[in-house]
DNA sequence: GTGAAAGCGCTAACAC
DNA sequence: GTGTTAGCGCTTTCAC
């Protein structure tokens, strides 16, 4: 429409000057006369120019671009540490490149490969397993990598996780005070570092108090599997009185099943406690007791980490843990006593 | 660690080839010999050798990148679709880069411009207004834009949407067959086309029937709005029979708020129809009645209609749209001698 | 089929 | 403060 391709050369002609007088008009500390600089300015703006990014980079090293690597959005945690994080690095004047590792199952280390091609500053890892191949590439392309709600042993790579343990612990503590007998766990994907540390902290937790895990099943971290693991639970005549679910996106598949399909009362019946605190835990039909995963501050560190490590490359990577309050709500019978 | 960049000279120099037989080698179409296929991929892959996209992008033009816009994930119908569509785009061998538009409200158009200088292929706009003023700069760096889940008045980009107006009137009827009278409406946000097209479809079914809409509020889209808007319109008196919310999201605030709060039950009392027909309205807590909008036929719609774009930038943009059918759960009264 | 040379759009020294 | 020059890593004519 407008004719061909506006460039800074062109931008330059038209604005009687070097084409580097156009590209320090476009270059934040740069330094040029405010005359040259309107004079640009004015011809960039009638002829729409925009600095080409990729070409920018390409000298500068720097795309500004975030890989950022989400297993699935299915359990609304992850959306929403997305969009924050995006947001946050918005701010920062970096974009986020996503990219989905639900389906690829197998050969996430392909398309993972991908998205290093696109030269991004660095990368985060949502609760996906990063081959030790795949590290050595990052590392060698100098390029950091964040893990996010993962542990990963390997200090290579910086971390930014809840303190899952102590968050475990809290919810066996309070499920003790509640005076529950027969407690159980349905555990989400055993791989995850996150499962293994809630659920450690958890029998910690049973065990200083004496006691221990009426019974357990596997839910996978998905909801179809959730409900499965809790009809597979309440089936048997000793069913338990409280149940530990591994996050709050299986908790709700599992009370859905509790209540209409078993017709049991919750809290009345059964006590049932989640981990990460999900937006709809609030909602008044759940009304979720749960351990909050505070994802903004997860975010902020997220974030800082990653400037840190992209200003200074020799910056140490570090493994950062949040803390996870408790929140109370009417899911699990209160202890005796029990004050908000 | 292995040395600086690998680049392209680099490999080409350790396997006795130019330059641009490595770039043969890295390109699908390209004519080369077996024997000097072979031993430059032995020479790549020792050096863990991998072209640098954005250098190519610059030559090509093409940089397999597409920009999505997204409001907000608080609404699952969101990142459902974005999983989604980044699926099927990474298939087709392109990558997502993503922009939230909810913090910056004011200033889409200058952080929109940004994304457009990342020279993406094409850009999907979802739920998202566009000033004139940047669909301009888009048409004249050839990007193809493509609205997602919106319609706008301008010819110059694709839309890919449900059909709203017919799902809304389906809702109409079914509520009207129900033998409900008294039925009210909590609109979205009143800029939007879905929300024209839908209470215009459902308006255009009571009329149809001689019937009127018994009360009107606005939630805006948003769970905390539509909390509000749930109890102005059941706080006076004369309340209704039935409640169309213009999204699940919304619906499921309103639920709670009329289950906790007001203590009417759905739907013996209330007789509540969303749209979407996201995941959690299938979740037995809610068993919502909605029209369900095809996520998936919508995305394989973005997806053809994108490349064909790509393709060929003469592709005239098209408006599509997809069925939305009636899907029947329980919080809604059925007419008599309903069968599934 | 292959190499030499040109150049994508830009930034970064370097002189002036 | 500004222009000149070189060159980021790659693809693409063009001869051979």
């Amino acid at each position: 429409m407008a004719g061909d391709k506006v460039t800074s050369t062109l931008v330059a002609r038209r604005a009687g000057v070097s084409q580097s007088a156009v590209s320090r008009v476009f270059t934040p500390g740069a330094s040029v006369s405010p005359k040259t600089a309107e004079k640009v300015r004015k011809v960039a703006d009638e002829l729409g120019y925009r600095p080409n990014v990729l070409a920018r980079s390409l000298i500068t090293g720097k795309s500004r671009i975030v890989g950022v690597v989400v297993a699935y959005f299915e359990n609304q945690f992850y959306p929403d540490a997305v969009e924050k994080l995006s947001n946050a690095l918005q701010r920062e004047g970096y974009h986020v490149l996503i990219f989905m590792a639900s389906q690829t199952a197998g050969n996430i280390d392909q398309v993972l490969g991908e998205i290093i091609d696109y030269q991004v500053d660095a990368l985060v890892v949502a609760s996906v397993a990063m081959s030790s191949d795949l590290v050595e590439r990052c590392d060698a392309a100098g390029v950091p990598v964040l893990l996010f709600n993962r542990i990963q042993d390997d200090n290579r790579f910086s971390s930014v996780a809840s303190d899952n343990w102590s968050g475990g612990r809290k919810l066996a503590e309070f499920l003790l005070a509640g005076g529950h007998q027969k407690i159980a766990h349905i555990a989400g994907w055993e791989g995850a570092s996150t499962q293994r540390d809630r659920e450690g902290g958890f029998l910690a937790g049973l065990a200083a108090a004496g006691a221990q895990l009426h019974r357990r099943t596997i839910g996978d971290f998905h909801f179809e599997i959730a409900q499965k693991a809790a009809r597979e639970m309440f089936e048997t005549p000793d069913r338990p009185d409280a149940v530990f679910v591994a996050n709050d996106h299986m908790a709700f598949a599992v009370m859905d099943v509790i209540r209409s399909e078993f017709g049991l009362r919750i809290p009345q019946d059964v006590s049932i406690v989640g981990y990460d605190d999900v937006p709809i835990a609030a909602w008044s039909s759940y009304d979720l007791t749960t351990v909050r995963q505070r994802s903004n501050t997860m975010v902020d560190e997220v974030v800082s980490a990653l400037m840190s490590r992209i200003e200074d490359p020799q910056t140490e990577p570090k493994q950062i843990t949040v803390d996870a309050p408790l929140i109370v709500r009417g899911s699990a019978r209160k202890p005796e006593g029990w004050r908000e």
